[in-house]
DNA sequence: GTCGGCCTACCTACTGGTAGGTATTAAAGT
DNA sequence: ACTTTAATACCTACCAGTAGGTAGGCCGAC
């Protein structure tokens, strides 16, 4: 396997669990199964390792969402589908999405991550004002007047459930605090 | 001032501003102007100041609530001055409400606290969810169905606004979250 | 004379990071 | 064909700094 890949597989992994102080590159380098300072080879700084999380991250995701676009279903089943992000995100309740994750202590980050997590959640929210104008269009979401605010609201819901959630250990409270959310989906 | 004091209040700022890594007994014996071993005398180990200013918080917290719950205004006004406190401690954006700070990377926290996070997110829920069913029959709250989901789902916003506007700098991020709960509420 | 509250001095563990060396591989020069 | 060069990907050994925490002493107040 690449050990770039597995380097942020692994730390991606530990990031979503404990945040950007949540792991070392002692860590990482028993993990991985490499040394500490050959971890520096591929990523001079920690910032570094950080900033290729995000970037990759971000982009996975927002392939995930073109996919769910591109395909052309109602509005209410796309934003289903973006619950679903978030929910399988918690995995067993331990682990968040990684801009949740890190934004919570942004203290360590720089600029150029920071400016990633905006990016993220700039992104995100445009994505989710679109579907909440075709649902508004396709009667597919109900009580729908501001999708610019619907969306903010959305997105701010998926990372707060998902802070709920973990802190409970509970993934029901994730499914309680979005259930208004999807009792608004009409099928 | 009582020493024990001015230590937890220096940890709150430091902890609702980069997390619970994000201040050591070094940075507090500089700030509070007492030496590093001394703090030791005061709270034994991290865990110990941690617990003690989450408990310390909760019970400030829920002072706030009841004062509010005890002027029996009416509901819409009540859940106003609920996100209020939620705006209010988000300050200049560079701080969080103590739960988000700390539940955002509970990998160093043990037992005692992670319950006194849940059982803060409870208490919180509980007194929403009262809110919301007075909402419900004095008209001041529109479209309240189901006040317990409600209730979550209040808190996962604000918890997600709050995580959404420190990340962006920008406290208009946070408004837009909440605009359309605030429009729910009717004068 | 005991105790609260603080001190100096120190410890171990670990942090991110650096210096410099070593195989292995592939391309380039003659 | 044979050597040289260079890059890749790793290594050992080390650094200064900081983390949380401990041992034991000092001193004023009751």
């Amino acid at each position: 396997m690449d050990t770039r890949e597995a380097l942020l597989n692994t730390a991606e992994q530990a990031v979503r669990r404990w945040g950007y102080n949540g792991f070392s590159y002692g860590d990482l380098s028993t993990k991985v199964g490499i040394r500490k300072a050959s971890i520096h080879y591929h990523f001079p700084k920690k910032e570094d390792l950080a900033l290729a999380l995000i970037v990759r991250y971000r982009k996975a995701v927002f392939i995930m969402l073109e996919a769910i676009a591109t395909q052309h279903k109602p509005a209410g089943q796309q934003l289903t589908e973006f619950i679903n992000i978030y929910r399988q995100a918690l995995g067993g309740c331990d682990t968040l999405c990684l801009c949740v994750a890190l934004s919570s202590g942004p203290d360590s980050l720089n600029k150029d991550i920071l400016s990633e997590i905006t990016k993220f959640q700039t992104e995100a929210k445009a994505w989710l004002t679109s579907v909440f104008e075709l649902g508004r269009s396709d009667i597919t979401i109900t009580k729908v007047t501001d999708p610019e605010k619907d969306a903010a609201a959305c997105l701010a819901l998926m990372q707060g459930a998902q802070l709920v959630a973990r802190a409970g250990g509970d993934i029901e409270e994730f499914e309680t605090a979005v259930a208004g959310l999807i009792s608004r989906i009409s099928t």
